[in-house]
DNA sequence: AAATAATCTTAATGTAGATTAAGATTTCTG
DNA sequence: CAGAAATCTTAATCTACATTAAGATTATTT
């Protein structure tokens, strides 16, 4: 019952027929994850890809100094997942840690090149949401070199409301690329304000 | 004859029958840009999409200290576009300008959607370059705010080596998000190492 | 060819954010 | 519930990069 969410975000591009919906029940399996429990660790080769039906995930690569930078978050709705190393088939550079307790729906690739194939409407889908994905690190890139940290923390907090509570503020000052002493000055000088 | 670079790079993810072959040269305009021409300015919605053919361009916005923010550039065989305001028909906050004399092919939002529905092909093709462009993103995303800029400049010329020479310093300082003065400093270091 | 514009380089001074250190508070675990 | 761990806050000092200024060099325009 728990492919119902997926169904439901496949239907909002385009709507899926009834067999289209028992083969997503198909090829989607299951899996519930613990708070702290990896599915991805850097140098394994990223062979599914993760659609997330509860909870909430970060993908992060950790530098030569052993710091950890945040590339992205998801939660309920969203996918996750390296999609480089999923294609090439190259040992991964990024690390997927639960945040919270979370149940996931996974599909193998060759199951998810398998849907492309034989039903088509996938590859518009997909193609869709990897394009509004484009445009979300886009802006996220423009960012990074053209505002300050503040303007980031804000727009973070603007733009993501329903799950920035759900994030300490260690993840966030590592996805917009301050320390967390830095973000807890900043929080302090808006406060202030 | 312009269109053959365009069908060759289709070619490559999958081969396009006669038909869809000539439909590309139906639906693709050429359009010759001179250097410093604007496709695409601030304000206006994006109705097109461009393949670079020839030539070279930037893609940037200006924060509201006037400074410009280099978010692409694009050469032959490349594609370039704000495919948020292409989507979504809003206001492009992007800037697209010519740093060469150019030959490109571009296609209406129109004739594109149509493509997709008419010949689905083409909606593998570019869920598969749109998926390759958001890997480039997101690594540039992690090195925004985990290297230095000398790394970061570094990368860029070992990445693009076969149009590193053809971009300006200002430009690749623009990209990587330093100022030119920032960027001369750098050159010099790595020069007397 | 001369004039103009753009680019590149250099260096002193300034600043956003990092690092180091540590205490206070909150959350998690057994 | 007590102890441990993680998070959050605070502040002094340091640093990568920005800003300001200007000269040298190269490319473009007339």
């Amino acid at each position: 019952m728990s492919h119902q969410p997926l169904i439901d975000y496949f239907n909002k591009f385009i709507p899926l027929t009834e067999e289209e919906q028992s083969i997503v029940e198909e090829v989607f399996n299951e899996r519930k994850i613990k708070r702290r429990q990896f599915i991805l660790n850097e140098g394994d080769v990223s062979f599914v890809n993760t659609f997330v039906v509860e909870g909430c995930f970060r993908m992060y690569t950790v530098d030569d100094k052993g710091k950890e930078h945040n590339l992205q978050f998801a939660v309920e709705n969203w996918w996750i997942g390296d999609i480089g190393s999923f294609h090439s088939e190259e040992p991964s550079k990024l690390y997927i840690e639960a945040l919270e307790n979370s149940i996931v729906l996974q599909i193998k690739k060759e199951d998810q090149l398998r849907l492309f194939v034989e039903y088509p409407k996938f590859n518009q889908i997909f193609r869709v949401f990897t394009e509004n994905a484009l445009v979300s690190s886009q802006r996220r890139t423009l960012q990074n070199i053209s505002s300050t940290a503040e303007e980031r923390y804000l727009d973070f907090m603007k733009r993501y409301p329903h799950f920035f509570n759900r994030i300490s503020n260690v993840q966030i000052a590592s996805y917009i690329g301050v320390t967390p002493e830095f973000l807890s000055k900043i929080r302090k000088e808006i406060t202030s304000k």
